[in-house]
DNA sequence: TTGTAAGCGTTATCAC
DNA sequence: GTGATAACGCTTACAA
């Protein structure tokens, strides 16, 4: 344990080897053909004795690369994060990958800040999480040729010009429309929605693949109950009084997150209510919660892990394809299914309050 | 919105103004005294027409600085983190620094790869918050001359050496005691504590306040129930039983965390058990959830985004004091608190089964 | 007030 | 097989 005096550079370990910076810089990144064993030896020794480490700073200097991605999410705290970003901070640590993590606490603007900051940085890509992605986001990445992957919750227009630029779609669809078969298959005919606020793009999907689907099984969309909440526990407690307005108030409510639908299910408890007998309840997400609580809650389960874990790849697949065919952006979909649990079963036949 | 062909240098920005490098650099980061007006102007203009922006690599590469800390946490999932992350992440984003996040899922080898990684990437900084820290850790950091800053549940001995070392440490002893007086006043007088995995210095840390607080109070330990939990919700569930067990119930419980309080208090529900009436339950931590459920969940506040503001502030006055006394290892402690909410009340008289 | 030149620690391109 | 030497893009004495 000789803390060296001071951090040691190739030079270093050049000379006390008695070779030259290149010998040393080829033992070091395996070139090892073309170097007598006995010479390999000395470096390897050298390197040893003076705990040389090579400084990535200076690689990444002359290689234009620096092993770094920018991971940008809405904000850390919201549960649909932490498994996408461990995902991400996996797949990267297995190829050799850190992550700068950026909470852009929903401002695009400081989104924007951190894109142009870490493109300074040179990291070699950016991952594009945030709840809504701004124009310039995208337009930061093509003008500096960096490859980006975007959670693409939006569909957008597409992405236009060339760059190394994924998109990763999340697809509703399937679970969505699974859970109102089984909703349907349970007897329930008459719906409501508890959606996230409606300036959110991936909000009104959730709730347009909702009614569509339901307006397929014969629901007429108009007499559906549509709420807007907030996709915290706090607005689906608020939604319940609205759930339970209608004269006859629905039978079976599918919430926009499982954070809503948690949030109904414990005012409707506490009103007296019995779930799902009186009322069913559907989340998505599938947060941990969701299984925890009692009743467990059915819901429409996103694979948060599998969305970092395919972003990151997707990524790298931009960034050491061999110089592919860059301009066909990667697309790529995640499905969705339905978890079925206890918060869901067959609808009332009685009145709720006779 | 012309993307210039290559991504400018600093040469041909003095090439476009007609001046040297050092002029453009001095402009650059405003040493503009010493230039004349003019001057300024054209290198100014023609930073602005090439959309030129340095290279912070390269930058680095002389100033050995990268404007760049590393953040271990052991489990973004985990809910005490994200707010961590976040109070970090803010501040050093106001700071200037970029954040690499890491994720060592409980991994000491996996943390100790990460801080060479991040040494070799010479990051300015590292904050290790991990729910356990090797002194490899440590001795990585001493020996690279890196900045650290501990989250030391564990006080450790002392951290020995030389370094820009700072620890900061939470101190139970203020909310802990609180809640024991709390509940004394009450007039609990029979107590369990469902802990965390008894391996980790912070579960012992925390049954030890615990039951010293009771003992100033004239309870005996020995009369406590102690029951080891996993720190999380299911944990919480399966303690119900043991609490229930004696002839004479305690009336009072103390966990380890809220997610053990919150099954805890679940499964006491879906026993017929009233909370607090039957029996009252007290959590540490203060998540998000504690105040969402019903009852609310009293709880000892551990200040978590503050624990990530202190200690990014802690690194950054590492950091950037000048030259300090860098011997004197910066501490800090953080002080928790009582947050009294509904799962807590009167300890019962009679039986509970009679 | 501004320019010249020498690094910073690597890799890459040629020679030998 | 191995070694000079020139980049890489910037900062920083030291001159002018």
């Amino acid at each position: 344990m000789k803390p060296p005096s001071k951090n040691s550079t190739i030079a270093d370990v050049a000379r006390l080897a008695g070779v030259s910076k290149s010998t040393v810089s080829r033992v070091l990144r395996g070139e090892t053909h073309y170097i007598r064993a006995e010479t390999c030896e000395k470096v390897l020794s050298s390197i040893a004795e003076l705990d040389y480490r090579p400084s990535s700073v200076a690689r990444s200097l002359v290689s234009k690369r620096t092993h770094t991605v920018g991971l940008l999410v809405s904000d850390v705290g919201n549960p649909f994060y932490p498994e996408v970003i461990h995902g991400v901070e996996d797949k990267a640590f297995a190829h050799g990958y850190q992550v700068f993590l950026c909470n852009t606490s929903y401002d695009l603007q400081r989104g924007l800040t951190f894109i142009r900051s870490l493109v300074d940085r040179q990291v070699d890509g950016i991952l594009v999480m945030t709840s809504s992605v701004s124009d310039d986001f995208v337009r930061e990445l093509v003008d500096n040729r960096t490859a980006g992957v975007l959670l693409d919750w939006k569909l957008e227009q597409t992405l236009g010009d060339a760059g190394h630029i994924g998109a990763i779609q999340v697809d509703f669809e399937n679970g969505i429309r699974a859970a109102v078969e089984h909703l349907m298959a349970l007897g329930h005919r008459r719906f409501a929605h508890v959606s996230g606020p409606l300036q959110l793009h991936t909000s009104c999907t959730r709730r347009d693949v909702f009614l569509d689907a339901l307006e397929k099984h014969g629901i007429d969309k108009e007499q559906v109950l549509v709420i807007e909440g907030n996709l915290r526990i706090d607005g689906g407690r608020r939604a319940l009084a609205e759930v339970l307005a209608p004269v006859q108030p629905p039978t079976a409510v599918f919430c926009a997150n499982d954070l809503t639908a948690i949030g109904l299910v414990w005012a409707a408890k506490e009103e007296g209510l019995r779930v799902p007998e009186d009322v069913s309840v559907v989340g998505l997400d599938d947060i941990q919660l969701a299984s925890e609580i009692s009743p467990a809650l059915s819901t429409v389960a996103m694979p948060r892990c599998k969305i970092g874990h395919m972003a990151m790849e997707m990524l790298i697949e931009l960034l050491e394809s061999p110089e592919m065919e860059s301009k066909g952006q990667l697309q790529n979909q995640i499905e969705t299914r339905l978890v079925i649990r206890q918060s869901s079963g067959p609808a009332r036949k009685t009145q709720l309050r006779p």
